[in-house]
DNA sequence: AACAGTTTCAACCGCTTTATC
DNA sequence: AGATAAAGCGGTTGAAACTGT
């Protein structure tokens, strides 16, 4: 949404009246005055006390709002644009282990923001879940991104990694710090015949079973997905999380997620 | 073209934590 | 040690953009 780039003057000019509190203080949408205006004292006074600064610089707003405006739109290093794939699966990856510390998962995706990651989580993951008709926060659900969500995904970045390519691949893309589950010995994603997924008993929010769960490669359990998987190879598909969970997919999904949930509760 | 429903994301709100006096 | 202000964080909202009919 950018409504710099919408309405006319006359519009404008009511709405910013009405965003006006009693104190003079502004609210809503900013104004490229206003931007040009922010930017150009924290080129010139740096960034920090925010409130002092509004007022210095001759904003009417206040100090939370120029430090919001700032961190999320008109840093020089924000990244704008749709989340990439490796991003996508970082965020995946990080959710599952620190849950909704979106300022923590941010500080791993450079030029990203907690904002950014968090609507990415409400808007896409959460949608998804939905769709799978199980709540985000359910182990089913988070079986699913773990054990066959993500190892694909990270089979359509790096289609000839090893197991230990995923830890050089968080590496790529700047994430540092823990040791990824798929990284050791016992997660064996991707050998010549099956794909084997082992919940780990030391993930945060893993279940403690360790049961061993596996697909049959030459069995096909989804040609929606391989057909994808081969329309992605070739270039012809939007690489987007989102693109890959059609209907087929989620049926799919549907049954393995079942099926992780029952052989779970067996073993308990 | 017009309308309704849905999605996206910038911005706000309220709470907690940290810094300063 | 307590009070106050500032900063940081996660949840929520609402308007614009998009999509379907």
């Amino acid at each position: 949404m950018d409504v710099n780039k919408s309405g006319s003057a006359v519009q404008t000019q009511v709405k910013e009246q009405h965003n006006e509190n009693e104190m003079g203080i502004r609210k809503g949408p900013w104004t490229v005055d206003e931007d040009t205006i922010l930017v150009n004292y924290i080129t010139t006074h740096g960034e920090g006390h925010w409130n002092t600064l509004a007022r210095c610089a001759g904003l009417r707003r206040n100090g939370k709002s120029c430090r919001l405006r700032w961190l999320n739109y008109l840093r020089p290093d924000v990244r704008r644009g749709n989340i990439t794939l490796q991003e996508q699966i970082l965020i995946l990856e990080l959710h599952s282990r620190w849950g909704n510390r979106w300022s923590k998962i941010a500080q791993q995706l450079p030029g990203r923001t907690d904002n950014e990651i968090k609507n990415y989580w409400r808007t896409r993951v959460i949608k998804q879940a939905k769709q799978l008709k199980c709540d985000v926060n359910s182990k089913q659900f988070r079986d699913t991104l773990r054990y066959v969500w993500m190892p694909r995904l990270l089979e359509r970045v790096q289609p000839t990694s090893q197991p230990s390519g995923v830890a050089g691949f968080l590496h790529q893309t700047g994430f540092q710090g823990y040791e990824t589950e798929w990284a050791k010995p016992n997660h064996s994603y991707s050998d010549s015949s099956s794909v084997h997924f082992q919940a780990p008993s030391n993930s945060d929010h893993s279940d403690s079973s360790g049961s061993v769960h596996t697909i049959e490669k030459g069995s096909d359990p989804c040609p929606a997905l391989n057909n994808h998987n081969h329309m992605l190879e070739q270039g012809t598909a939007d690489q987007s999380l989102e693109s890959f969970w059609t209907e087929e997919h989620m049926w799919f999904l549907q049954q393995l997620s079942d099926d992780l949930e029952i052989k779970s509760n067996s073993l308990l």
